[in-house]
DNA sequence: ATCTTCATGTAATAAGTTACATGATTAA
DNA sequence: TTAATCATGTAACTTATTACATGAAGAT
């Protein structure tokens, strides 16, 4: 019935900054929501043509050569429904699946090592993430530099606290373990 | 081909713990891994089929009365693919969907009120999460007493550290948003 | 009596990924 | 000329949720 699936808003969100391609918001997406809400082409495009049946946006043809290039506009009807969304107070969706997480939680069927092994794999996921989201920091810093000086964006900033926070998690809760085992050594479980 | 899934994964380590019936294992996840790996029954059931199938697992009925249930338990293969997976060096899955988040993203479309409304939310969801992570280390400590004292499991603690930085973040946002709003009033934007 | 929990399962649907196909333009 | 990028799209598949159906046992 709603025609507006979660990943609608993202493209009704976009377009409502400027009108873009469906290419064009896959690279923004990829650069930018991806860490907290990914899509992939295969949603964008039949997405797009779903919400230019709804009327929510409208899609223009503007080839440039042989090259074909449709970029589509939020009419007004759109950033209702998006304002709509942004303003609801229905409880947001928030899902997590974290593999390293679950290994972790299994870490009774390990040994030591290997426990650690797992906290070294998800420290290195968090830190190259984190690695990626400060160069989008740079980048950041030069259309600050620009335009009229726009703070960083909150989810950036977000992102940025939450792996860095993760990442010292990592190394505590191997130093735990570590000393965890080294009293175990000197005063062995008891019958 | 594998036959095994992500979600088999949850079903081999929680019935190498022990063995379980589909429905207990239902009950374990929602305990335990639901916020960084849910299950539903509809996955539950099938899959436990499926493994049965492939030799990983192995069903027992045992009703009690007229009311029937089935009890699973893993076998030496089952054991063996668990093992491999907790040891596999690939890179782990990991997935974030959040939609506070997202809204937030587009807070430039919102008001300064809007925009510290969906930071509230966003706390909020932190919050509850966080209270019931807390109920559940009572529970641990329970256990903790009564059995060979294990430490709080790896995944509880890092949930409520999680959530905990979460809140903060909010906090501190809605802050940081709040002066700037002020500022920005002695010194309104230039032409 | 009636509600909750125990217990198992499926059908319909939704959501999303991956891989593929196609082809033009631009930079090396 | 070859590779990368721009650009659009679909088909097959996987994954998972939701809602429903069924019914016994235990608690109030």
């Amino acid at each position: 019935m709603s025609s507006v699936s979660s990943t609608s808003h993202v493209i009704l969100g976009m377009l409502a900054q400027h009108p873009r391609s469906g290419y064009d918001i896959k690279q923004y997406v990829d650069k930018s929501t991806r860490h907290f809400w990914a899509a992939s082409y295969g949603q964008i495009y039949p997405d797009l043509k779903r919400l230019a049946e709804a009327g929510l946006v409208e899609g223009q043809s503007t080839p440039s050569g042989g090259r074909q290039r449709t970029v589509f506009s939020i009419t007004d009807e759109g950033r209702a429904v998006l304002y709509e969304w942004l303003t609801s107070p229905a409880e947001p969706l928030e899902e997590v699946r974290d593999e390293a997480l679950l290994k972790i939680f299994f870490a009774d069927l390990l040994r030591l090592e290997e426990t650690i092994a797992l906290l070294h794999i998800k420290r290195a996921t968090h830190q190259r993430t984190l690695d990626q989201l400060e160069g989008q920091v740079q980048g950041a810093e030069a259309q600050r530099a620009a335009q009229g000086l726009r703070p960083m964006p909150m989810p950036l900033d977000y992102g940025i606290g939450f792996h860095r926070w993760a990442v010292a998690w990592c190394d505590e809760t191997e130093a735990l373990l570590r000393s965890e085992a080294s009293q175990e050594q000197l005063q062995p479980k008891r019958a």
